[in-house]
DNA sequence: TATTGCAATAAAAACGTTTACATAATTATT
DNA sequence: AATAATTATGTAAACGTTTTTATTGCAATA
């Protein structure tokens, strides 16, 4: 295990010796500052190719810090989820294209990660951040926004101060979920909730109740459940609705791993859809139509989501003086054989 | 848009002020070091609390380059790939739990974005990398490795140079795959291949051809298909195996996102899984169960491959010396209803 | 009392940039 | 031809740390 070339690092230092010339100069051609003499700029790029000479980003955004470090942050709730998956995707596309790196957090739902996290990415003097708060009133990233610091919400607005903001029409897509399943006869639709304090678990409610009054059909508390947008709530929530006295006919689950958990139990139980129970899920995943059976589904355009927010961010960034502005996405009915 | 707090941030000189003290024994205080009276130290402590200072973390990389930046590089080829995600999420809670921070580069399989995402990591100065090269001669990881820069490889190796590993039987599991399909009675087993110039396709392939010579089947050329370790490779190759004049009964697919292709085309066909054609995936999933039918799979321990990757990462950074380990972790069969 | 040793602290250099300012050399203007 | 304006380059400070070296004061030793 040689360490021989760990400090060959080439730097404006090394690169101004050999070419006999002052460090400035070396800067200026690297930045394409105007006035140096065309000689010597051509000169001088020889010899930085040369010597394979790659500026340094740490030192650089020391130097100007919150400026051209060329960095973002992503702060996600749930990297397990398909959908922040997409959204990443999204993200990570415009970003590549605009020569800006990624630092990822993932949080898991924790709100002392979040923190930590939220910490770490100031501290790497971030040119921008992308996030999904826990929720509209998350203290940490309020007080993040109101420093100055460039950042786009995204699933997850913020209350009480102006940020950018790329959304999803929950209420909307979540009626049109409900409304499908009411149309096709059914008249116990159960909602499994995600985490209820997200403003995005609460439009979805909405929706599902603007449905079931739209349609006359009677509103049973029972029949819905709140979990935490995990998986694991999917499995034990669809379990709890199916045990019921009298059982939903219809359930509508709240995001991706919910859909994906009360499959499993339904499955388990060998119940079948959607002759024993219809499924419509919000969130679609590309392999939907590989599930057992093809699942009708919501769709939101995570990557869509995640694109429009690195192109907001970076707008932000270049001219953190421009009015703030909210992106609501459309969603989809994608319509297949669960319901 | 006020940007008041911006240049509020807290230094170890604006707190050398508050305290009247001078910046050096304010970093000994921070880092704990000794020589520093006691009541100085607790003053100090003090002072840091009430100003809510907390270090730059890029101050302190460009300091000390590569040590204690609390900074690791993650190289994913393919995000959309849940394996990967889940290999992310375990270097993902060691990283954490060792206070680490983690800038993740997605290449997408493709070879200049990894080439230019390795040198903004190296820009970065990061302590040390996890990462999929994209085959064993990787150049650029191979010339990152002499640098000296810790790094451990994960699902693939490299060849000609001496670097940490931790991989997956890979031709035991494909050989007990397919294995088990014979043994179920299949007789013209197929095998969709990922990326062929990667070694875990490679040893996969090998496996599958001695579970077929173990059983006394014959190989069939046409039955093995190479791909991209894409979606729509397996969409796509599936559909050629199904199109033969003589199909195969079985089909190995080579990984996760191959399988869900595979899984869409023969819903697409209306084939019916096993009856008219079995399948079996290298890559199990959480929700595999939710498939239709509840896929048969092997699984790979993809969480604990990115433990340990982490783990061993982080014992190479705290001694660069010690010897280069290869972990190589087992894979499980997962009986289920698609063969 | 003069020397040594130690503990606590300060001073300053270094990491690799960018940039405001200063200076030198060249060209344009009268 | 003398001056102003422009262009090219250099100098040095600054960003926020860590660390080596230097300085101070004080107690212990002889």
């Amino acid at each position: 295990m040689t360490t021989e070339n760990v400090y060959n690092k080439m730097s404006l230092k090394k690169v101004a010796e050999k070419a006999g010339v002052s460090i400035a100069t070396i800067s200026r051609v690297v930045n394409n500052s105007p006035n140096v003499n065309s000689e010597t700029r051509i000169r001088i790029e020889k010899i930085i190719k040369d010597l394979k000479y790659s500026p340094n980003r740490v030192a650089k955004r020391l130097r100007n810090r919150n400026a051209s470090g060329n960095l973002l942050g992503v702060l996600i709730p749930d990297i397990q989820n398909p959908f922040y998956v997409e959204v990443l995707r999204g993200i990570e596309d415009v970003a590549y294209k605009k020569k800006y790196a990624l630092i990822v957090c993932n949080f898991s739902q924790d709100e002392t990660k979040e923190k930590l996290y939220l910490d770490i990415l100031q501290s790497e003097s971030v040119d921008g951040l992308i996030a999904a708060p826990t929720h509209e009133h998350d203290q940490k990233v309020i007080s993040l926004v109101k420093t100055g610091l460039p950042i786009v919400c995204v699933d997850r607005g913020l209350t009480d101060v102006d940020v950018d903001v790329v959304l999803v029409e929950n209420r909307k897509g979540a009626y049109s979920a409900v409304d499908y399943l009411a149309k096709k006869g059914y008249k116990r639709i159960a909602y499994i909730s995600g985490i209820p304090k997200l403003p995005s678990s609460r439009d979805r409610e909405l929706g599902y109740r603007d449905a079931l009054e739209a349609n006359k059909l009677p509103f049973y508390p029972d029949l819905i459940r709140y979990g935490d947008s995990r998986h694991e709530s999917g499995v034990k929530l669809c379990a709890e609705l199916l045990d019921l006295p009298s059982p939903p006919d219809a359930i509508f689950t709240g995001n991706n791993l919910i859909t994906l958990g009360a499959l499993e139990t339904i499955h388990k139980k060998g119940l079948k859809i959607p002759h024993d129970i219809a499924i419509i899920g919000f969130d679609d995943m590309y392999w939907s139509i590989s599930l057992n059976p093809p699942l009708t589904a919501i769709r939101q355009p995570a990557y869509e989501i995640g694109k429009c927010a690195a192109e907001q961010l970076i707008l932000r960034i270049n001219n953190p003086d421009r009015p703030t502005s909210s992106m609501i996405l459309k969603t989809e009915l994608m319509i297949r054989n669960s319901c």
